[in-house]
DNA sequence: TATCTTGGTGTACACTTCACACTAAATAGC
DNA sequence: GCTATTTAGTGTGAAGTGTACACCAAGATA
């Protein structure tokens, strides 16, 4: 199969993939997607939706396009978070991957099958099946970021549905940090960042009091915050 | 040139590069260090440290040694910035490059002359020259980074020599974030992070009070604050 | 010994963060 | 339709953190 193989180089290069570590909330925890794997090498493990890059395409372009391609799942905010490339990472030549994160609301999912039938899933942080290649350290590094950065970002928006309740955020918040806040001091503080505003609407539910609707100001948008 | 070429693919590869930006504190400015191109393209206009990488070496390495190589400086803690990869960066063949950026006491340089002759100099960020590449993208970069981890890690440290007065370490500082800080509150603050100690000694210079010596606890390690 | 220069120290006020408990509005069951 | 249940929504005081600010100390030089 390599009899036409047109792609000749003066010296050896790697290969270059991406690899997309995609969260979400669900049954109240954090969850993120994975694909198994159909094929030689690590056939049957999970592994993180992401593949080789196009010679013409963008880094990031690559990264939506293989995760579109697997997971059925488009038009999200990839965050670049670091490239990995130990010598060894790949037993089947040199690979190096650069790695993205980003998060989704809970129902805009559909990890549908794939085209090449390969199970799609998610799975929460703490029961991950065995994991391909460095995937594991690759989630564990995303996970990092991702709690480092509830503290000086917005990027927790990014788990809410275009419409939300103070309750339904504050929950996300408590997933996350696993502990609970203290829903004054957290009304108070999200309100002052100033990025949530109400529509007006109510959200029905349960025999109680219904809560009002926010949504963010600017989605799309990671702000950073003092 | 290409005629034993014997590295083929079944896929186009691109290449591979990293490049660091290397930051130091001289003649009260923040600068940084370029080598002049010797070769197209971009001959003649100035570039960051940096080359392709090897088959079978990490990236970090890679970084390492084309900075030591080009411009005869080492052992220095480098961190990973981003990596850039739109497909037009480079006009010879698509190139990936993994960034680094890091920082060093402005004594520690010996930027000597490299041993391709290419020139090796350190520039002010606010007077560069002419930059090959995206360069000036990665600089830019790597400069909003590292301002943004002034506020919450020690990574100003690193730009100090093994032992230094709090003098010297608060002209860092405002170099830096370009305003004059309190002499009290600064102090209080750096030695309530607990990362530095009193050598006993002594530093004496000019006709006044001579200061005393501190060192950071442990160096090389940028530590996260609160 | 007087002058000059940088090193080194404490306190009061403003602001931010944190702890804490009750009323409001809807539903469901009787 | 009244009561019970459940979540939504609201303010204040205390503690802690950050900020502004001015004088004495120690050595060098003339």
């Amino acid at each position: 199969m390599y009899q036409n193989a047109p792609y000749t180089y003066r010296h050896p290069h790697p290969a270059v993939t991406t690899d997309v570590v995609l969260f979400t909330i669900r049954e109240g925890e954090l969850q993120l997607l994975l694909i198994q794997r159909a094929n030689a090498p690590y056939s049957g493990m999970w592994a993180l939706p992401g593949g080789f890059l196009e010679i013409n395409e963008d880094l990031e372009h690559c990264a939506k396009r293989e995760l579109e391609e697997e997971t059925g799942i488009s038009g999200i905010y990839l965050e670049q978070l670091y490239t990995f490339g130990r010598p060894d990472r790949d037993p089947r030549e040199r690979v190096i991957s650069v790695t993205y994160y980003a998060l989704t609301p809970s129902d805009r999912l559909t990890p549908k099958a794939a085209s090449d039938a390969k199970a799609t899933d998610w799975f929460p942080l703490n029961t991950l099946p065995a994991l391909a290649f460095d995937h594991a350290e690759i989630i564990a590094l995303a996970q990092q970021r991702l709690i480092a950065k509830l503290d000086y970002s917005t990027i927790a928006f990014q788990f809410m549905e275009a419409q939300f309740t103070l309750s339904q955020l504050q929950s996300v918040y408590e997933i996350l940090l696993g502990t609970r806040l203290d829903k004054r001091n957290f009304r108070k503080r999200m309100l002052a960042l100033g990025q949530i505003e109400e529509t007006g609407e109510q959200h029905r539910t349960g025999n109680h009091r219904p809560a009002r609707v926010y949504r963010v100001k600017n989605p799309k948008r990671v702000e950073i915050i003092k």
